[in-house]
This record gives structure tokens, C-alpha cells and sequence, in this order.
DNA sequence: ATAGGGTTAG
């Protein structure tokens, strides 16, 4: 039950301050409709405040309601005495029709403001540029804004921000140089821009070149930028400098750094942060921090610390809560777990969303739930009015590729109204490595190449299709293109976690001699023990690496390999091995693993790019099913 | 009351 429904059986508030703070609690457009209904005869809701609180309060609630707020408008049009009112409300009522893409709407009232004497308040004007850029008319914006005879900083910050969005970047940044004064919000705004749609060496430049480092956005925008652009490592030092220079995080810090942290597996640290929140009494459940916090530990392999936090949620638990913790599920292939949570969720009249089907959809692929991910799929539209985007096909597709019903895909991908993407058709292809389709295999790899021919995972994949099938010679070829087009194959890398410190290992690439002599030795004796057990190297999956074989004194295996014998030789006894990997796994590596965890009864929890792998007595808890 | 950073999928 959420906090407004419990003051709701109070009676009607007595004056414009409890009506205020009233208002301020709820969080549902029904809530709100109630009090309003309560109130609509005194004189109350004539106060400029309240009317104003009214409208920004539904435009905020869940759902954005707009028909709410443009009702509001017509009444204070009607009743002259509340000019005032008028004024305050808006801006909240221009962001809602601005939120609802309702042009038409804001349209007009941008028309009557024109008329009025409200086309000289500075928060009017710059609410109906913000509209218009909200809505992605960048044209328009820019004539309300050339015509603007009260422009501030403000209005340029919109400006460089709405631009960026619309894929403005030239203008935004020409926004920027010219602006007559710019503030840290500006700066903010550029590095985020920047970040998002040129680059983090230009982010990093302006980041430099702003010699105030106290602003606590700036950092976040850097370490939300970094993780974004796929470097989590980067990332994280920039949100410890941050803490380390004094500047207080907030929520959205917080947030970006666990999510940094959550990329890169780093367990201790998100416990520390995990940790401090506690100490300083931050409330999990404002705001987004929970939803973080169960995706972090998701994500760093300790799904039971994931399942406690989101236990631990008082309040009524958001879409979010409850998706993040369906994907962490997921991830660790816990597919009947998933379903039922979703189950408990609909219980509680929680209305799932897109993420939500895809957390769902996710798990029945993984865990090789066809019939189940049928039906999901189904109803996804039929009771629930969500229509699939891309990523439910990919998840699908995936379904029953795996499944090796290769027909059932590839009728997906004709029959989906949405033009196929080079993820879709190499998770197409890597059904039909699995289950050997070349001809398919080979169609799905072209059209992939087509949409990313810079792609390495591509050719990678093509050449295990034709290493599978033993067709050597096009391999060859394959490797010798990549070289002709200067596609390099991403290195493989793992890490392994050793009281609390990582050790990286990467393939090809040269270590420190102690550590080295510890891998090299530690994977003779412990492969020498697993050909006793019957254990044979399954070298079609090793062979996209044969490049490496020629440089002297590397070791030539997967990352993973090693990282597991440097951590058979080091961890604790008891302690389970826990290893992150940047590529998928490979068949040989999945075998090596699971003989490793019964041989040296040692338990291995591996995450790879797609999930989580639990190595214990033998098998795996993905059932050879990834 | 108007401008900047926020999780969940793949």
C-alpha cells in the first residue's frame, strides 16, 4: 500500500498547505483524481500553489496524465482569479505535452500564451522550447529560440541538450562555443552529449578542462559516459576519485557506480558501497538505488545477496525492483525461479512492461523453456497490450534456436514486422553452430556481415560454423578476409577473483614470470589428471586462436583455462572459483569446467557474456543448455 | 514552477 492511500480515508485537507503536502505524497493519477474530487467545491484548489502542485503532480505520476493536467488548464482559464496559478503550472503542464509527444496540444497553448502576458515569463518560454525539443522538433525550437527576447542560460542549456538528443551534434556544440555565459550546467550537459554521441576522449578534454571538479553530475555524467562506452574500469576509478576529492554522491553517483562495478564483477566493492549506504541510513527505497543494488549483485555472480535485497524492500516494490531482480534470475539461468516471481508479481497486481517480457522471455530461452516462451510471448500482446520490439524476436529467436528448431526462427524472422539486425541473425547463426546448419548458418552469417562488417564476432562465428562442419579451407579463408578488412578479433580475457584482489589473464598475451610458471604448471598437472577421467581437448572450438600459436612462451588456451588453474592453485579451501569471462565460453572450456569441479571437487561460478555458469560435483547449472 | 547525471534487456 503506498503512503497516499493510507492518508487517503482522512477526510478532506483543511487549507492549501495540507492540500500541498498531500498532493506531494501521492504517487497514482487515481490518488490524485480523489483528493481533487475532494476539493473542488472549496476555494482551495483556486490557491496558486495547489492548482500548480495538481498539475505537476500529474504530470509526474505514473503514466503521465495528460488529459489530467490539460483539464486542470481549462478550469484555471475559466475561473480570471487565478492568474497566478496559470503561471505556475505551465511549465509542468507544457512538460507533459511534451512527455506525450502531444504537439498538437502545446500547439495551441502556445498560441494563447503568445496572447497573453505570460510570453514574458522566463519559465513559460523556456518551458515551451523545452517542449518542443522534448518532442524532437529541433526546427521549431530553434525559431521560438532565435525569437526569444528573454533568453538565458537556461534556454541555452536546452538548447545544447535537446540538440544532442535529436542527434543535433554540430548544432549543440556550435550552441555551446557561442553562448554569451556558461555555467556548470552547460558543462554537464556537453559532457554528457559528448559522451553519449561522440566520444569519451572528447568528454574527457572538456572534463579537464573544467578545473571545478566539485560538482557531483559532472562526475557522474564521466562515469555514467565510460561505462556506457563499454570501459566499466575506467569508469570505477573516476567514481573513486570522485569520493576520494570529497564531493558527497547522491543516488544517481551511487547508482552509476554500482552499475560500473556490476559490469565488472567486483563483489567487495559493491558490499562496501552496499555497506556505506547502510551506515549513512540511504533509504533503498527511493529512487532507483534497490533496483542497482539487485542488479550489482546479480551481476557479481551472488544472486542470494540480490534475492535479500529485494526481499528487504518495505515499500510497495516498483516495475523496476521487480524487473531487475526477474533479469538477475535470468542471467543465472534460474528459469522456473523467474516464472515464478513473475507469477507472484501479477499476484500483486504489479503491471509488467517490455523489460519485464524480456527478463521472462530471457530466462525460458536459457533454460530451454520452449512452450513456456511461447506462451509468454503470446500473451505479451493478447492480455497485457505490449507489442514486441526487436529484442523480444532476438529473445525468441533464440528460443527455439537453441532448441534446434531452426524452422520455428527463421519464421520468426520472416514473419517480424521489424527489419532484422545483425543481432538477430548471429543468434541465428549460433543456433546453427550448435546444431550444425551450414546452409542456414551460412545465409545468417552473410546478412550479418552485411549490417557490420567491422564486427569481429561475426567472422568468429562463421569460422566455428566451418570449423564444426570441418571445412578447413574456409577458415582459412574467413581469416585471411579479416585480415584483408583489418578486423581483429576481440581479445579473450578472464578474471579471477583471489581474496579480493583480480588477476587478469588474457590470451596471447605475456604475464608476470611467477604467475606464469603457477598457470603453466598448475594446467599441465590438472589436465594430465582430467585425460585420466577421459578428458579429450575438443580442438575445433580452439582453432580461431591458431593465430597466437606462433609467438613464443605464451601459453595457448582459452583465458578461462587459466584464470582457473591460477585460482585452483591459490584459493582458499572451500572457496568457491569465481571467474569472468568477456566472450562467450566454449564447449571445450564448458567440458574442462565441469570435469574440474568433480575431479577437484572444487565449486566454479564462470559468467561469460551472456550468464552465469555454476560448476559443482560434475555438472553445470545451465544443464549444457547455453 | 524552466536547463545537467540514474537500474532493468542484448
Amino acid at each position: 500500500m503506498s503512503t497516499a492511500s493510507a492518508t487517503l480515508s482522512t477526510a478532506a485537507p483543511a487549507d492549501h498547505r495540507a492540500a500541498v503536502s498531500l498532493v506531494e505524497k501521492c504517487r497514482l493519477a487515481t490518488e490524485l483524481r480523489q483528493i481533487h474530487g475532494r476539493i473542488i467545491k472549496s476555494d482551495i484548489l483556486s490557491h496558486p500553489l495547489v492548482a500548480s502542485r495538481f498539475v505537476s503532480a500529474f504530470s509526474l505520476s505514473e503514466g503521465n496524465s495528460l488529459p489530467d493536467c490539460l483539464l486542470l488548464y481549462s478550469q484555471m482559464m475559466a475561473s480570471l482569479g487565478n492568474r497566478q496559478g496559470l503561471g505556475f503550472s505551465l511549465p509542468s503542464l507544457l512538460k507533459s505535452c511534451g512527455k506525450a509527444s502531444a504537439l498538437e496540444e502545446g500547439r495551441q497553448i502556445h498560441a494563447q500564451v503568445l496572447k497573453s502576458h505570460l510570453r514574458e515569463d522566463p519559465f513559460v518560454s523556456n518551458s515551451i522550447l523545452r517542449m518542443y525539443l522534448e518532442m524532437g522538433e529541433v526546427e521549431v525550437a530553434l525559431k521560438v529560440f532565435d525569437k526569444m527576447f528573454n533568453r538565458d542560460v537556461i534556454s541555452w542549456n536546452s538548447m545544447i541538450s535537446g540538440c544532442f538528443k535529436s542527434g543535433k551534434i554540430d548544432l549543440a556544440c556550435r550552441m555551446f562555443d557561442e553562448m554569451p555565459h556558461k555555467d556548470i550546467v552547460s558543462v554537464n550537459s556537453m559532457v554528457d552529449g559528448l559522451m553519449k554521441h561522440v566520444g569519451c576522449d572528447f568528454a574527457r578534454e572538456l572534463f579537464e578542462k573544467n578545473r571545478d571538479k566539485s560538482d557531483v553530475v559532472t562526475w557522474t555524467s564521466m562515469v555514467s559516459g565510460y561505462t556506457l562506452n563499454g570501459h566499466p574500469k575506467e569508469a570505477l576509478k573516476l567514481f573513486r576519485e570522485m569520493l576520494r576529492s570529497g564531493v558527497d554522491p547522491d543516488v544517481a553517483a551511487i547508482v552509476n557506480g554500482l552499475s560500473a562495478i556490476a559490469d565488472l564483477g567486483f563483489a567487495e566493492e559493491g558490499r562496501w558501497i552496499h555497506a556505506m549506504l547502510h551506515r549513512s541510513s540511504t533509504s533503498l527505497n527511493s529512487g532507483i538505488l534497490a533496483s542497482a543494488l539487485i542488479d550489482m549483485y546479480s551481476k557479481c555472480g551472488l544472486i542470494g545477496d540480490a534475492c535479500s535485497v529485494f526481499r528487504s524492500i518495505s515499500s510497495r516494490r516498483r516495475i523496476v525492483d521487480w524487473n531487475s531482480m526477474l533479469s538477475g534470475l535470468a542471467l543465472h539461468g534460474l528459469g522456473r525461479e523467474t516464472l515464478d516471481l513473475f507469477n507472484e508479481m501479477l499476484r500483486m497486481d504489479v503491471n509488467p512492461d517490455e523489460v519485464t517480457f524480456l527478463a521472462i522471455l530471457s530466462a525460458c530461452s536459457h533454460s530451454g523453456l520452449v512452450d513456456e516462451g511461447q506462451h509468454y510471448f503470446k500473451i505479451m500482446h493478447e492480455e497485457f497490450n505490449i507489442s514486441p520490439r526487436i529484442k523480444h524476436y532476438g529473445c525468441m529467436i533464440d528460443l527455439f534456436g537453441r532448441a534446434g528448431l531452426l524452422e520455428n526462427a527463421t519464421r520468426i524472422i520472416d514473419e517480424m514486422p521489424v527489419e532484422p539486425d545483425s543481432m538477430i541473425w548471429k543468434s541465428l547463426l549460433s543456433s546453427c553452430i550448435k546444431h550444425g546448419y551450414v546452409a542456414i548458418g551460412e545465409a545468417a552469417a552473410m546478412k550479418a556481415l552485411e549490417l557490420a562488417p567491422l564486427d569481429s564476432s561475426c567472422y568468429v562465428l562463421l569460422s566455428n560454423l566451418y570449423a564444426n562442419a570441418g571445412k578447413w579451407s574456409n577458415v582459412a579463408k574467413i581469416r585471411a578476409v579479416m585480415k584483408a578488412r583489418k578486423v581483429r578479433k576481440n581479445p579473450g580475457c578472464s578474471s579471477v577473483m583471489i581474496g579480493g584482489s583480480i588477476h587478469e589473464f588474457f590470451v596471447g598475451k605475456e604475464m608476470g614470470t611467477t604467475c606464469r610458471e603457477v598457470v603453466r604448471a598448475k594446467l599441465e598437472e590438472v589436465i594430465g589428471r582430467l585425460k585420466m577421467e577421459g578428458y579429450r581437448a575438443d580442438l575445433n572450438q580452439v582453432i580461431v586462436d591458431v593465430d597466437e600459436e606462433e609467438k613464443e612462451g605464451l601459453l595457448v588456451v582459452h583465458s578461462e583455462k587459466m584464470a582457473i588453474a591460477f585460482g585452483l592453485a591459490s584459493i582458499d579451501e572451500g572457496a568457491p572459483i569465481r571467474v569472468m569471462k568477456n566472450l562467450r565460453v566454449c564447449g571445450d572450456c564448458h567440458s574442462f569446467s565441469k570435469l574440474v569441479s568433480r575431479v577437484y571437487n572444487q565449486e566454479i561460478i564462470l559468467r561469460d557474456q551472456n550468464r552465469f555458469h555454476h560448476f559443482k560435483g560434475g555438472t553445470c547449472s545451465c544443464n549444457d543448455y547455453w
